[in-house]
DNA sequence: GTAAGCAGTTACCTAAAGGTAAGCAGTAAC
DNA sequence: GTTACTGCTTACCTTTAGGTAACTGCTTAC
């Protein structure tokens, strides 16, 4: 049992709740796979994942920009094209997103083995 | 730029999304860090974690215990003394909290620095 | 000329998460 | 005997996330 360290565990707290404000919700991550998976236009991503509608799609692709972890660039040749690339940035997220996914993996396991 | 293979996307996807349905949320990673951290007593994690209120830690408590990433023990000294611990399995989340851990840090650093 | 694809937007609504404030039963301290 | 601590619970309210459905302007395909 450790002596609890004010301190050091909000120094543990804080920078977790700062990641979790940027990736958490339902469809931010799924956003970026989706996105590094190789689908980079708007419908492509839309229906590679299951349930979303542009609204909420949309909205999300805004925040992920603001947050610089994807790009959004408009190629003006005729149709306009929309084209959507995670950035360097964004893969700085992927060691945390190899640890959900493990997590996860392992997780359904444990409640399926039940 | 990769060939977007819808299975392989799925596959990544899904697993990432159970694992956040468990630790996402304004509270629950805090909590788990605060009685690993040391506090036991539902006070002592009250008051280790800033702005939480009783409401919502009895509520994230409950949670917690259902996945079984907590034990909650009572004892019946009087006055009765009850007692949340984290669980083995709660360990299991080590490395993902580590790895938002240290992005958080990382992406405060980046914030701060524009 | 009508249908269908593109990249979204708009208005409206629901459900869930989270917050506020008060209170309760028990104990113990002053 | 009043105050304060424990571990909660309750009723109520607000905020936000997310969902539905329709519709826009533009383009190309049939």
């Amino acid at each position: 049992m450790k002596k609890a360290d004010h301190t050091e565990c909000l120094s543990a707290m804080l920078p977790v709740r700062d990641a979790l404000d940027v990736i958490s919700g339902k469809w931010k991550l799924m956003i970026l796979i989706s996105i590094s998976s190789g689908n980079h236009r708007f419908r492509e991503i839309e229906r590679s994942i299951p349930k979303i509608n542009s609204k909420v799609l949309a909205k999300e692709l805004k925040d992920l920009e603001e947050h610089t972890l994807i790009k959004r660039t408009v190629y003006d040749e005729s149709p306009v094209i929309v084209e959507y690339i995670t950035t360097p940035y964004a893969a700085s997220l992927g060691k945390v997103i190899k640890e959900l996914r493990d997590w996860g993996v392992n997780h359904r396991k444990k409640i399926i083995g039940k």
